[in-house]
DNA sequence: TCCCTTAATGGTCAGTACGACTATAAATAG
DNA sequence: CTATTTATAGTCGTACTGACCATTAAGGGA
């Protein structure tokens, strides 16, 4: 940092990227817009878009999605920064780097295109075709992290309407995992972590359809779950395929450290 | 990302910044150095410089690394992306997007000034002055993160030699977390997780000083640790200051889930 | 040399957490 | 009314952890 008026540096486009996760009925799907133009026209790719000038980073991902999701009030949802991208040929037509951000919706209102972006629209996270640019990986990378802030944190309840059932709740670990985990000790783990989920207090519950009506929680005010809790560890033996949308597994050039 | 011709963009600066730490006897440092000029002239600074017209930020990161350690070969050590740094004021200068780096180094030599940088020191991460720029957030960020990772990751060995005893891992885990572990414990669970560490064949032994030699151990295999090595719980109840260089508790104006 | 100190290593024991499982309750579909 | 479905409650054995205590193997000093 030392030097500036010194050396000669070259200037980067700087956008940022969305990776915006809802589950629906038991399905994770992803907030992704179609091109229209090359390259990768025709192809579906992350919401996104430059920062200006006056705001940060983090600013404009919350523009950006306020925009491409179409609604008035993004400010409650979950939204982190998930790192940034900058192969310097991740954009044939000039040089982009561009900071990715994690969302996550509760409800899945189908996006109007509001914003600039013609197209928006949820498609399964599972078999979705490859994405343009380095979008695949991003998107991988995002829900590697989500998966693994499941198992620290309470995350899972921004994947929730405001009043959710237990049996919601554990639907949204076993989307995100694609795994399936036993209700009644899942039910204690997340009863027993105070502060992760509290009762609704007037007796309500929710009438789906068949079964025994469930009680309703709201989100409590914890963030961190202590003890974590761990998704079941897969079969070591068997190397079952990734899956995911196309992508490699992922493998960061970086550190070995997930 | 449609439409880069139709709209205009204001291009930034791009640069990296390394949050390098080491544990020499017992203590947390960090590389820093000493800026020769305005602005923050005198105050001590994170390694970095801009990023290359045709370099990634991490091959950019790396090359800062070993400028400014003096180290001929920097492959071998952990180096992860951080986060990036956007808020618009960050440099009173010009708009500057920094992509910030953490690095660990086993052994600590003291850093020659191979690079462009003047003084590049190991400063003890405890009572770092007030730093340049917004310096002071991204160590402190760093800083949390190892630490963080230190429970579910097999990263500590990355502050160690080739070669090193539990009792120096284990001060190593104290010296990042702040904390002390029991001894007993502590090694029986490095020992029980299968690929953490694993003996030097040769019945080596390290005599130190005092007491009953210790045993060698290498780095094993494994990279997480499952299930993870929890840090004690700080007391709730006593509301302790924040340890840390003077920084504000690090809280990110993003997601409530660390 | 003998004893004390230091540090590594080995072990016990109880409380907690967790996986697997069984049982009961309360609704709907036929 | 009965079967099915889903929520909820509880049991039991194992694994893990925290708090200890004991032993071993070195060095230092009187």
């Amino acid at each position: 940092m030392e030097g500036y008026d010194k050396h000669a540096f070259e200037p980067f486009a700087v956008t940022v990227d969305l990776a915006v996760f809802t589950v629906r009925a038991g399905v994770l799907q992803a907030l992704l817009i179609e091109r229209g133009q090359e390259p990768y026209a025709g192809r579906w790719a992350l919401p996104g878009g430059f920062v200006l000038p006056a705001e940060s980073a983090e600013t404009a991902a919350r523009r950006e999605l306020a925009e491409e999701t179409g609604l008035s009030d993004v400010s409650g949802l979950y939204l982190e920064q998930l790192r940034t991208y900058s192969e310097p040929d991740r954009d044939p037509r000039m040089r982009v780097v561009s900071v990715a951000y994690t969302a996550l919706l509760p409800d899945a209102p189908e996006p109007r295109g509001g914003g600039d972006a013609a197209s928006a629209r949820w498609l399964p996270y599972d078999g979705v075709g490859p994405l343009a640019f380095d979008h695949d990986r991003i998107l991988a990378d995002a829900h590697d992290r989500v998966g693994a802030k499941f198992e620290y944190t309470c995350l899972a309840t921004g994947f929730c309407p405001p009043e959710f059932t237990l049996g919601e709740l554990q639907q949204v670990y076993e989307t995100v995992w694609g795994t399936t985990l036993d209700r009644p000790n899942f039910r204690r783990k997340v009863l027993a972590t105070s502060g992760f989920v509290e009762p609704v207090p007037g007796a309500a519950r929710l009438t789906g359809g068949r079964g025994k009506p469930a009680a309703l929680y709201r989100a409590g005010a914890a963030t961190a779950l202590h003890p974590p809790l761990l998704r079941p560890a897969p079969a070591p033996s068997q190397p079952s395929p990734s899956p995911s949308p196309s992508s490699a597994p992922s493998s960061s050039s970086e550190g070995r450290f997930s």
